[in-house]
DNA sequence: CTTAATGTAACAAAATTTATTACATAAAAA
DNA sequence: TTTTTATGTAATAAATTTTGTTACATTAAG
C-alpha cells in the first residue's frame, strides 16, 4: 500500500460529504487533491461500483454521495482501495527447502490476522466522524 | 508496504532460529528465500544494527540470532522494515481549497492510529511463536 | 446542435523495488 | 604468508508499480 489510493478515496468521499445533495465534477474534486481528473474518475469508478457514489453524466453533471455517511466505514473503504495484503507481498521460498516451504502458509495467517485486525480498527470510524473533524 | 521486505525479514529470523547457535551464510538463507544474496543482506543490516543479529565475517564466518526470539516481537519487526505510513502515502491537496488543505493533518492522525494498532496486534506474536509453527 | 460532463482505453513518465555485478574488507585455515 | 571464503556495500541495471496524460466515445441538459 504505498500508494495514494486510500488518502484520495477519502478525500473524494469528504468532499463529497460537504457538498452532499449537490453534484460536484471530477475536474472540481481533482482541482483540491491536487491530481489529474482521470486519477479521480478511475478511483470514483471503484466507489460506484461499491454502491458508494452516484455519478450522473452529461451536462450539469457530477458526483454525488449515495451512502449515508455514518454507513461508510474507514475498514470498508480500505479493503476497496487495497485488494492487497498490508505487510506486502510474500517470496517464492525454495520448495526444496524444508523450512523455505512451509514459510508462504504461515505467512498467510499472519497477513490475514493483521488484516482483520487493522480492518476492525479502521471500522471504529465512519466517514461522517472523520469529516466532522474537518470544519 | 507492497514490497518483500516483511517476508524476507521474518524468513531470515525463522532460519536464524532453526539454526540458533550455528553460523549460516547469506548464500544459504538466500537459497531457502529463492532472492539474490545481496538482498539477504541488505535487509541482515537492518536486523543487525536493530541488534537483532550477529555477523561474523571472512572464513567460517555467517550469521547466528542475537537477541532471545521470545523478545522478538512481529510489530518491532514490522517497525524496522516498514517506515512508512501502513495506509500509503498522502496528496499534496491544494492549499486554496479550504476543504483540502485540512486533509493530511486529519489523515495524518488516522494513519498514526491505525499504525498503532496494527503493531500492537502484531506485538502479540513472537518469532518464537511465528517459528514454533513451522516444523 | 452545442456544450459540458462522465467513462475508459491507451500510452507515457516517474517512482519504487528487486536483481546483479564488482570489489573492498575480514578472518580462518592451509 | 597465502589462499580461501565469508560479509559489506556501492553502483548500476532491470523489472514492476504507480501516476500522469491524451484522446475520444458516450451521455444529457439547454
Amino acid at each position: 500500500m504505498n500508494n495514494l489510493r486510500f488518502a484520495t478515496a477519502v478525500h473524494i468521499l469528504v468532499l463529497l460529504d460537504k457538498f452532499r445533495g449537490e453534484f460536484i465534477t471530477s475536474e472540481f474534486i481533482a482541482g483540491s487533491i491536487n491530481v489529474n481528473p482521470v486519477v479521480v474518475r478511475r478511483e470514483l469508478k471503484v466507489l460506484r461500483e461499491a454502491g458508494l457514489v452516484l455519478s450522473k453524466k452529461g451536462k450539469e453533471g457530477g458526483l454525488s454521495l449515495l451512502k449515508d455517511p455514518t454507513c461508510i466505514h474507514m475498514g470498508e473503504l480500505y479493503k476497496l482501495v487495497n485488494q492487497e495484503n498490508t505487510l506486502g507481498r510474500m517470496n517464492h521460498p525454495n520448495p526444496a527447502c524444508p523450512i523455505g516451504k512451509q514459510m508462504n502458509s504461515k505467512l498467510q495467517s499472519l497477513f490475514y490476522q493483521a488484516d482483520n485486525a487493522l480492518i476492525l480498527t479502521l471500522n471504529k470510524q465512519s466517514l461522517a466522524d472523520f469529516a466532522a473533524q474537518i470544519v
